[in-house]
DNA sequence: CCTTAGCACTCTCATACCGCGAGTGCTAAA
DNA sequence: TTTAGCACTCGCGGTATGAGAGTGCTAAGG
């Protein structure tokens, strides 16, 4: 019962659960020795098991099948027993040039990133876009589109953009929105939300001299514009990498026919995570608030759809300006230190990225080393 | 060899086809008798299925299984059994309703077209973003983000806005920023990308007066822009639905280990197609192409790969300035009518939405019988 | 000539059973 | 404490078996 974790059950402990990440089989005492040359012998080898299994940190489906982490197992690794790794230098200038391809494009950031992670780690991705906690208004363009047809485009501080096209009751010029946009940008310049809300409720006289009906519409339009945008932003989970982590041995039947159907029902559930971020939803307010990377293992999960999945999770970007969050989602069964670092890296990038895009603090250059 | 087809031939293949489209089991002939109250035994109706087998119409995986319609069996049954319906006015209704609350924002308008595509017809969908054949330069909009940051809008014929940043070599004030913006506005207006490209090489000199380096950065950003995004576009397919298409049962296992691993098989394909958009490439520009709705049905397809499923297509919007393709993909055993009725609803209602949107020729309104 | 009852035949699907091989747990000895 | 030896367990693939469903054919009847 009280049993220590002596140095080489710890080691033991460690090719455990390497081995079977690797291999995805349970695995034997015998075949540790073999593999590992061990200086002892199977039956050595399954006393520590026993004892390993004791303390928590391993399992068997069956009498005579070999052993399997279980999550305290995964938990204990990630945090004693693995080494830090980080991507190797080519995969690192790999993905810079990527994103040197689609500078600029911070739509395509998003995208990329996500297919990045997938592929790096093998597994699943989700990616959040950056936002700000609250949008900060920077500047509104309308632009006509044709007579009964105006085209607003709203611009935030990190610049993020939204677009919406709406019909005015009475045709305008563009010279004519040209000004209407220059004044409202004027009047909400750096407001968020909540204030410019506080505004067209409480100060509303203050515009009124100066706005027409027009204006007016226009401000209702910019601030509904706002409110879903930072709700629609709040929910929205970016996902991707679904065929890489489908392509797990969790997720390929062996000939057995309820090992099948098992491993369909996986994949179905696997579907619906990804899809609507069931289960997800937790993770992000979580990982919004927290610093490094972080890891949340099979059965820590809150949502018991989780509960066969781990999640990597960083945040990325600049906290309190514009921050999102990424991360790796596939079986417990998952190559941890690899998903690590992959994440690691993928966030200080990002970071960086956006940290050139918008003017507040912006962290040092990371280094690859990183 | 030489068989006609009778009147009750028809009528039996039309039940079998759609008997078959709504178990997705084998059709036995007995059962056919008892469910539809026929007026002669199961024996003649086995005969006339043999009939119909000899035509073509109908397959049998085994001798002591029911009949399923061969691929030549749908293509007869759109082509000439099956009776043209529409959504309900209820359908319509939510439908127009859900479009209603997203209006002015055309990226929406996508999304939520794949959606109740998918929702509707209970199986994938796939959207193409509205595009014209050549994008039609319409206004450039500059805006600071900060000293070093510039994000470009540019905002093409039809609505369709892409946003860029870039970091000029020198920092400009907003006026100067407007002024350069509006100045290249007017050079460029209305142009495709190759008349874009045609000034900058043959008519260089015509520009060079007014512009400096700054300008022709920025013409250069634009043209790029331009060349991507419509390259991008035109591969782009927005694809949905994947978990309704699996809710079908071709994809859920039966007990049987093969069947199980079939279905394993079918779903990653599946995804695969739905994913990169493999095996839908061809049918495209084939849809743009023609008018009315399209139905591709299993092995009429070019791509070996498709040939388990059938694929019904539309075009929407105005032909010649700003269309899209969208539709529903799924097994051959589909409802055809309901998915034929859904993409033509759609498409329709899509095409109305862009008429308003766009200054050129609309379509009247369309109406709920379409 | 078309229809139909009857029946043999085929094939699938489910279940049970068997034997093998892998791997453990235990015991007793070093 | 380690280890060799061994019995025991269990999953897995293969095969046999039986039931059920449905067809194809044949021969008789309208």
């Amino acid at each position: 019962m009280a049993a220590t974790l002596t140095e080489r059950r710890l080691f033991i402990l460690k090719i455990v659960v390497q081995e079977f990440v690797e291999t995805a089989t349970p695995v034997a005492s015998e075949m540790l020795v073999r593999k590992y040359g061990l200086g002892f012998s199977s039956a050595t080898v399954r006393n520590e098991l026993a004892t390993l299994e004791d303390l928590g940190y391993l399992t068997h489906l069956h009498t005579s099948a070999g052993r399997v982490p279980t999550d305290a197992g995964y938990r204990f690794f990630v945090e004693n027993l693995m080494e830090r790794t980080s991507l190797s230098m080519a995969e690192q200038r790999m993905i810079r040039h990527q994103f040197y391809q689609v500078r600029g494009e911070l739509d395509q950031w998003i995208q990329l990133a996500g297919a990045v992670l997938a592929r790096t780690a093998q597994n699943a991705s989700l990616v959040t876009p950056p936002r700000a906690e609250h949008l900060r208004f920077k500047n509104l363009e309308l632009i006509s589109i044709h007579e009964t047809m105006v085209l607003a485009v709203l611009v935030f501080h990190g610049g993020i953009v939204k677009q919406q096209t709406f019909s005015p009751d009475t045709a305008r010029s563009a010279e004519d929105l040209r000004r209407c946009a220059g004044q409202i940008s004027d009047q909400l310049a750096d407001l968020t939300v909540s204030q410019v809300e506080d505004l067209i409720t409480h100060d509303a006289q203050q515009l009124a001299p100066l706005f027409g009906d027009f204006e007016h519409g226009v401000i209702d339009l910019v601030t509904h514009a706002m409110q879903t945008f930072e709700e629609q932003a709040r929910e929205q989970i970016h996902s991707d990498g679904l065929l890489e982590m489908l392509s797990q041995p969790e997720f390929i039947p062996s000939l057995t026919r309820d090992d099948a159907e098992r491993a369909v029902e996986r994949l179905r559930r696997a579907l619906e995570i990804l899809k609507n971020g069931r289960g997800l939803g937790p993770l992000i307010p979580q990982a919004l608030a927290s610093e490094g990377v972080q890891v949340i293992i099979g059965g820590e999960h809150s949502e018991d759809e989780m509960r066969e999945y781990s999640v990597v999770l960083a945040r990325y970007g600049v906290g309190g300006t514009v921050t999102g969050v990424l991360g790796v989602i596939g079986p417990t069964r998952m190559a941890y230190p690899r998903s690590i670092s992959t994440v690691r890296y993928i966030s200080s990038l990002m970071t960086s990225l956006l940290g050139d895009l918008y003017a507040g603090e912006t962290r040092p250059p990371f280094e690859d080393g990183l």
